[in-house]
DNA sequence: GGTGAAGCGTAACATTTGTTACACAACGAT
DNA sequence: ATCGTTGTGTAACAAATGTTACGCTTCACC
């Protein structure tokens, strides 16, 4: 199908390579908006690649405090650091908040297909160090100190917050604390708005 | 050389394997105590394996405060999720903690190597996985609400507290802080001390 | 035995963030 | 137009954590 084709994965794959993998066990099965696609805790088995929609990751803490791990726009491979875990259960939860298609893919037939086609194990290897690069920097975001400066890399990275609460979520903080400091940038000048949105200045 | 097959990439190489490795370009370093491996920003151009010895990575963020991120013992890889990826700097920072070995593999060669030996990509697609899945359990940590509540999971996880500067640094708090948490802890029972350790109770 | 450094506990106070509650504006449905 | 919903700002207070400072023990070293 063209939709395997749209994903970083495969987009460099000819069309036979396309058949071969076409060929190893593998379902489509597409979701509405709200759909549970893996609860915390499901294992791993098969290759997951998002070829519709957008999804969000949640991890939620013993304590019922849920946080916004991030969205992801397809193309895109889930949770593809647990596919060839020793522990191979998802630490995270996904749903969809639009409607969309996942194509589920063997694991160890993939496994064969990448060592077949070096081209393919690069991109997944990519891929990997990619959401590993952004772990990081989540790691590192929740370390520096001072909501005020997770606010200011949040709208570097982001370029502007649109919603109050869903940014709370994200960064993991309750909304009116959020609001206050907000606040007090705007007031000091390091923020403006722009519109309904909220920018950096300078 | 011997060093190598005690690694779990390696481990299950065959003699003839492992010479066919040692054709590729390579280089064997050795450190101090002390000595800086990898400083946040450098560029990951070979596979880094350490063979003896202990290192610690840390994040230092924008502000001075510096987050131990973990302690790795040999044999283990450095860093081997930047090694393919697009943006191939290390965010992290590593000091020899004890004296120790380090090995530089070529990486187009290690990749090569990877594609004819199957058993070793597996290997190495494990390790990633589990270096992510430990950065997806520090982010759910420092998601997690209240000190408390991450000194418990901190012990669960280590055994036992040997020093609280220590951790208290692993945990990206100030050293007060953790005393006092830890005390009222001991006071409430969950903890006990035995012997310069702090550990569960139950 | 003295001495200094390192690690720890503790206290007092400052700062940050959470909690709860309320008022207001925007918006869609009835 | 009215109603309810949703997102937002704000205030007052509670709780958690940071900061600074001090005294105590332990231990290596002289």
């Amino acid at each position: 199908m063209d939709e395997l084709k749209s994903s970083p994965l495969f987009s460099a794959c000819t069309d036979e390579e396309l058949q071969e993998l076409m060929r190893v066990p593998h379902r489509r099965e597409e979701y509405k908006t709200g759909d549970l696609v893996v609860s915390a805790g499901d294992p791993c088995r098969s290759l997951m690649l998002l070829t519709q929609g957008v999804v969000e990751t949640r991890m939620s803490g013993a304590n019922g405090r849920e946080v916004v791990i991030d969205q992801l726009k397809s193309p895109t491979l889930l949770a593809p650091a647990f596919l060839f875990a020793e522990d191979n259960t998802i630490p995270v939860e996904v749903t969809m908040h639009t409607d969309g298609t996942v194509w589920y893919i063997n694991r160890e037939a993939f496994f064969q297909f990448m060592t077949r086609h070096p081209h393919v194990l690069r991109a997944f290897l990519q891929t990997l160090s990619a959401r590993s690069r952004f772990l990081s920097s989540k790691v590192k975001g929740f370390a520096v100190k001072g909501l005020r400066d997770r606010v200011l890399d949040h709208i570097r990275q982001h370029g502007a917050i649109a919603s109050v609460a869903k940014t709370a979520e994200v960064l993991g903080v309750a909304r009116p604390s959020l609001s206050r400091v907000i606040s007090e940038l705007l007031d000091e000048g390091l923020l403006s708005r722009e519109g309904n949105d909220i920018v950096m200045n300078g």
